[in-house]
DNA sequence: AGGGGTTAGGAAAGGGGGTTTACGAAGTCC
DNA sequence: GGACTTCGTAAACCCCCTTTCCTAACCCCT
């Protein structure tokens, strides 16, 4: 059993504190203290070490009721870049960003069937991380990591992909692979606790002490935040929640087993659904999934009764899914995240809701909120990208650098009206 | 979000190292640390605050290779007595324990189908607290504490019973009530949690960091235990796993939903199980629980081919659904714990392992061990003592008292061999 | 322009926790 | 009896957060 030392305090602090920081750019430590429920000192310390690891600067003063001025900070955007990278089973999508989580470059590489050699993929990645890299034009000591989602089971600390599905890899050390490719820090894990980890720092589970991150895409998972933490389970494979049966004896899954979740909410899920109440619907792409969830959310958008069955059907089965996570964790908030449920949106978002209401049992249910996930780029690589800014920041140095003999008075660059 | 402080890294040691003593009573400093992964001194600092609590004793010596001997601790039985209440819908059971956690004592109240008003089932605990606590001869200054467990929703820091499905309780101020009449410490949960810290503390999931303890009684639920600490949701109520839909439209529950995990695994489901498989079996008594569960045990036992059949059948139904805890929640261990796992023992457990291996992700099963719980007595009424224990440690003195001006030398009393 | 009031933020002190190191205690072995 | 071994406590140390004190920096008013 893994025991908590003090340090975790202080590293989930320096998250905390960071967060806000991006959240609530420019803020001042007055804010960040009451926001954190820290003390002053403390923040003023955290802020301290943030601001010696130029991931933040000091941005002016803020009018103070009648005393001294508030200082103000804001995230240092070019203060280094981190790169996400979501490898899947069709593309390699790789995002550069600043620090304040914009995106500053991005290259895609499609892969063809064939190419599933862990060689062929690692090629591809070094291939869009240099080209971000040159994009952007950054210097490549300012780079403090690059993420790696990559699908299935992973062992983050080792680097290795176990066991990935669409490929039928297995134990393939993938940082290694890499990291003879690539020389920024690596951090690797999946898409599942990728989006979560976006959502826990970025998007509507910020601040959560538990929360619940819906993956719909063309995969189903659930990324679980308990605790403020991301829950990983004893080898790193909890969330799996896309093959829950749903439904006993119900629809054959690519898994082998019947009725899982997967098989009526992912997007082949939902297109099976389509199938089954039309099948000789417009609606229908066979082979193109992205175009019959597009084509679905414009039908839904224009009253289409066959579109608007099949998002009800869906969020039928959906909401039994989530209810049963809500009556499980109890949590604060279910976030819907990934492409179908973007795509979808709304009227999805409404249909899950009142299917949740009739599962889930009251007073679960009555503690939690439903909501689309708010990131509005791709989760996954913001999320990777987010795995190395948490690296970054472990790895911090413990003790704050000597001040330097005269400490430079800051300029009265900016002022911001007070709140 | 709560924040945690190095207080509770104080409070997780002293669960654990009392945990391990009680496991393995006597046993040394040495051992201890060993056993917990703490420092030598801070197993010193905290054996010693268990003694000056009196919780433990010093017994005596132990051999070591040649240098000065070990000295040997042992939970300190007459130290003081813990009890536990376990409110169920027909009857009222509390047990005193000693702090090994024998039953030094037990009473039971039955309640009539009438009896629903919380005057009455207070009236009832409070009987049975007072006559445990004769019964037992110890004196009222040394009970620790009084856990109860009351079924349903629980606010167990108000001690407010906010929902009981049974007699349709809402907010009853059933702690309130209680310390009118009984003068300890009272503690308050719900039977799952109870079931959990009592696997915990001193059943299969003692040690693991993850561990998921199902609960297969006359209700059905799962408690979890999540990073060495029970999880517990935004509002008490997580580990609501007996509704969750196993069979989409499947039978009706009381919870007004269909295919509830409860109605097909509960000794009522598994009666229904019975039923649909053959309504006239002698097996089946149609308005005793208890004694259709023990038939079928026995009927098993026999190799009665309905019996089988319908362990079996519910195996299926629960291997399904454990299969989904595996995959959500990537378990250490899985504990199946209540009466009706303890009547049916082995060949459930044979069943439902075959069960879970047929649903669940390879990975994740691999890493899961499932056994049946191995708590011999009532493990509600175990836990419920154990949210008392858990109490007293709480808030127990911070400080070590001033050691006496001599302290008095242990007596040699008895010597273990070296292990 | 120079106090007095007010608020911000740094520095020091203090309390909690765990670990490492040093040393006395309590045996064994020769 | 001395040398060696091992246990267990006490002291020193590091880390973390908070509280308290004090100075910095601004306002306003005289």
């Amino acid at each position: 059993m893994k025991r908590g030392t003090s340090r975790d305090i202080r590293t989930a602090n320096r998250y905390e504190v960071l967060r806000q920081i991006i959240a609530a750019s420019p803020t001042s430590r007055q804010e960040l203290a009451a926001a954190t429920g820290l003390s002053l000192a403390t923040v003023a310390t955290l802020v301290g070490e943030l601001l010696d690891l130029r991931m933040i600067t000091e941005v002016g003063f803020e009018d103070s009721a009648g005393g001294r001025p508030r200082g103000l900070v804001a995230v240092n955007a070019s203060g280094g870049a981190l790169i996400g990278v979501d490898i899947a089973e069709t593309y390699v999508r790789v995002e550069l960003f600043d620090l304040g989580l914009n995106v500053l470059a991005r290259a895609d590489e499609d892969m063809r069937p064939g190419e599933s050699r862990p060689e062929q993929v690692v090629g591809h990645v070094a291939a869009a991380v240099g080209s971000v890299v040159a994009q952007a034009g950054v210097e490549g000591a300012r780079v403090l990591g690059v993420g790696v989602s990559v699908p299935g089971q992973v062992d983050r600390d080792t680097g290795v992909s176990e066991y990935a599905p669409n490929w039928d890899w297995h134990d393939v050390p993938l940082l290694d692979l890499l990291a003879e490719q690539i020389a920024y820090p690596l951090y690797m894990d999946n898409p599942l606790r990728a989006c979560a980890v976006a959502e826990l720092w970025f998007g509507a589970a910020r601040g959560s002490g538990d929360a619940v991150v819906v993956n719909l895409g063309t995969g189903v998972g659930a990324g679980l935040v308990l605790g403020g933490g991301l829950h990983r389970g004893v080898s790193n494979s909890a969330g799996e929640w896309g093959h829950t049966t749903l439904v006993l004896d119900g629809r054959l899954c690519h898994c082998g087993n019947h009725g899982c979740v997967e098989t009526y909410v992912g997007a082949p899920g939902i297109m099976v659904n389509l199938r089954e109440l039309a099948a000789d619907s417009a609606l229908l792409h066979p082979e193109d999934q992205t175009a019959t969830i597009d084509a679905l959310a414009r039908g839904v958008g224009a009253h289409d009764p066959v579109a608007l069955k099949v998002v009800r059907d869906t969020a039928r089965y959906l909401g039994a899914g989530i209810a049963d996570l809500v009556n499980l964790f109890n949590p604060e908030i279910v976030v819907l995240s990934s492409w179908v449920a973007a795509t979808l949106g709304e009227p999805l978002l409404h249909e899950v809701r009142e299917a949740v209401a009739r599962h889930a049992l009251r007073r679960p249910l009555a503690a939690t909120r439903i909501v689309l996930s708010p990131i509005p780029t791709d989760p996954v690589c913001l999320g990777a990208a987010t795995f190395a800014l948490e690296g970054a920041l472990q790895s911090a140095p413990q003790k704050r650098t000597q001040p330097a003999a005269k400490r430079i008075t800051p300029v009265r660059s900016r002022t911001v009206p007070p709140s």
